[in-house]
DNA sequence: AGCACGCCGACT
DNA sequence: GTCGGCGTGCTC
């Protein structure tokens, strides 16, 4: 009798044991996935392990109904991989395995992949390369030499960028002999199982996708470069919440090869790693002595009108009417989506709210509407107050829509253009640039740069505000040729101080220094616990019981209970939401203690998710 | 996660 | 009496 520990994707702790009918016997191998009847359901399973015994009563066992492939899926080093996954962001080991499979795959697609050849590998080792690129673009040459040199020693390459539009930009920086070799790799594109099938039978790839690509069925590993490191894109927003760099180390370890991590600004997480004695690290300086920069202080000005109040101060006006008669290129950058941030009444100072939220409702020039950020609800503008019925209606706030129209206004001969994904031609004909942050997925310079609405980024209460504001500023900085002025309300920060001596080390240190003081990350590791539910006071009582369940039982003293509180929005898309937040030096220590204890925390219309290393 | 089982209240 | 609400617990 043969037996089959089988992974399920669902968030059950244990493979289950089925007994391998004869016609599989010597079919079936490690890593297949197949058919079986599951919790009076048909679902699919993936074969982890194969044992002549079971420690389950023989009744109990079911068959396999049927298998779904010749040859395994997934190899010995995914498995693993996808295990440790598990272990470390406190999932199953089936819904690991899930999250490095395409779609179709999960679903029971057939497709046909060769018998694996065993790997002749060129003798790797484990090592880990920081690189910091404060020349901007300057990293991708030193990319392109060690990919080439892996490449010739029939190495695969993977590199992991945070979205799709920094896929074209990795590939156009490569020379053109190893554009041609790139594959590109994301979720839901189209042909996606051609081409993971492609990169199954190749003997060497070279791929660059988004953060999934970390999973990429590559044959004989060399290299994983995770590029722009710091980005949030990196972060899976679904169950597991994996972030391509902790799993990239993780494939590094298992697969024995080089792991690179680059970024124009590093992370805090880099920055302690380049800290360590295993650690190689590379800094690309930049080419140019940096731009002059200006702090515009907001409180210094003068109020003009309690009506009219300026958008931009004076002497960037100023600044900007001269550029333009010295056709100099100018970016604005304004990080704040539509037209105004709220919508609040004269008379009785309600501002909208989303329905399903509990947020203010942002309002749209283009659209003529309000809508909701988070759940992305939107209406018509109304014409009198919801609440009150009396008074009308103010827009608080400014977007940048609003920016747009006033520069419009104020400069009628410039030409400016507002920058999305699609109009890049027109951008870089353009005077003047108005953009968000997500102007720096693309290579352009600027002779000006001016920064205003930042002040609710680095105030925002989130330990992470201030590494993120700096991040988006240094990549200003790093992007500009002549000035850049920064409006603030906020002069006296840190963080200008140390911009303006262009010292961000000094900046770095200190709130290194912070966190560890506070045993922050990432000095140690956040988990958090979210609870969500229809019932706002009954996720409240059970994120409380939830608690002091967790308080009583404290597997170490490493492990650390800092809070309870309510989400952040509270409500979204009509669920109350309750966090609890954890902390500790290695996440696998805290993650099967939680996980036993959350699965038998059970509430019904309550639903629990973990998120480790929460962004 | 799903889904069956079981325990209570409302109702022909 | 019994239909169905949802809370609880199990899945090889």
């Amino acid at each position: 009798m043969l037996f089959a520990k089988v992974a399920v994707g669902l968030p059950i702790e244990d493979t289950f044991d089925y007994s391998i009918p004869e016609s599989y016997q010597n079919k079936i191998e490690i890593g297949m996935r197949c058919w079986i009847n599951f919790c009076h359901r048909r679902c699919i399973g993936y074969i982890v392990e194969i044992s002549g015994k079971s420690d389950i009563s023989i009744n109990k066992i079911k068959p396999i109904i049927s298998l779904i492939d010749d040859e395994p899926i997934l190899n010995p080093s995914l498995l693993l991989l996808g295990k440790k996954v598990a272990e470390y962001y406190c999932c199953s080991w089936g819904e690991a395995i899930e999250t490095t499979l395409p779609e179709e795959l999960r679903k029971g697609k057939i497709i046909s992949v060769p018998k694996r050849q065993d790997q002749v590998k060129a003798p790797n080792k484990f090592e880990r390369i920081i690189i910091e690129d404060r020349e901007g673009f300057g990293r991708f040459k030193v990319f392109a030499d060690i990919i080439q040199k892996t490449l010739a020693q029939e190495q695969s390459v993977i590199v992991v960028v945070p979205d799709t539009y920094s896929i074209e930009e990795f590939k156009q920086f490569m020379p053109v002999f190893l554009q041609t070799q790139i594959i590109s790799l994301y979720r839901n594109q189209p042909k996606e199982i051609e081409i993971w099938q492609k990169i199954y039978k190749a003997k060497t790839s070279f791929v660059v996708g988004t953060r999934s690509a970390i999973f990429a069925p590559v044959s004989n590993l060399g290299l994983i470069i995770v590029d722009q490191e710091s980005d949030p894109g990196h972060k899976q927003d679904q169950v597991p919440h994996y972030h391509s760099r902790t799993v990239s180390l993780m494939r590094g370890q298992i697969e024995n090869c080089k792991v690179i991590l680059a970024s124009r600004v590093l992370s805090l997480e880099a920055r302690l790693m380049t800290k360590t004695r295993q650690t190689q690290v590379e800094e690309i300086p930049p080419n140019r002595l940096g731009p002059e920069i200006n702090i515009i202080d907001m409180k210094k000005l003068p109020v003009v009108s309690k009506r009219h109040t300026l958008i931009i101060s004076r002497v960037i006006q100023d600044e900007i009417v001269f550029s333009l008669t010295q056709k100099r290129k100018i970016l604005l950058l304004i990080p704040r989506q539509g037209f105004a941030n709220s919508v609040i009444c004269s008379n009785c100072k309600q501002s909208l709210k989303c329905q399903r939220c509990a947020t203010n409702l942002a309002y749209f020039l283009s659209t003529k509407s309000v809508k909701c950020r988070y759940c992305n609800f939107s209406q018509e503008l109304p014409k009198i107050c919801p609440s009150c019925k009396a008074g009308y209606l103010k827009l608080k706030g400014l977007g940048v829509e609003r920016v747009e129209s006033e520069f419009a206004r104020l400069f009628p001969s410039a030409k400016i253009e507002r920058f999305n994904r699609r109009n890049l031609d027109k951008c870089k004909q353009a005077d003047m640039v108005i953009a968000g942050q997500d102007i720096f997925h693309f290579p352009f310079c600027f002779d000006i740069s001016i920064c205003i609405g930042i002040d609710n980024l680095f105030t925002r209460i989130d330990f992470r505000a201030a590494e993120q504001t700096m991040r988006l500023l240094l990549m200003v900085v790093q992007s500009t040729k002549d000035k850049v002025f920064i409006q603030t309300n906020f002069a006296h920060y840190e963080i200008f101080s140390a911009l303006k001596e262009k010292n961000p080390l000094k900046f770095y240190k200190k709130e290194l220094k912070i966190r560890r003081q506070l045993q922050f990350p990432p000095l140690q590791h956040f988990v958090m616990v979210k609870l969500r539910g229809k019932n706002e006071s009954k996720v409240k009582t059970q994120a409380e019981k939830l608690f002091n369940l967790l308080s009583q039982s404290l597997p170490t003293k490493q492990v650390n209970l800092l809070s309870l509180t309510a989400g952040q929005p509270p409500k979204l898309r009509g669920n109350f939401y309750w966090v609890i937040l954890l902390s500790c030096k290695d996440p696998i220590k805290i993650s099967c203690w939680l996980r036993k204890k959350i699965l038998q925390f059970t509430t019904s219309g309550i639903t629990k998710t973990i998120d480790v290393d929460p962004e």
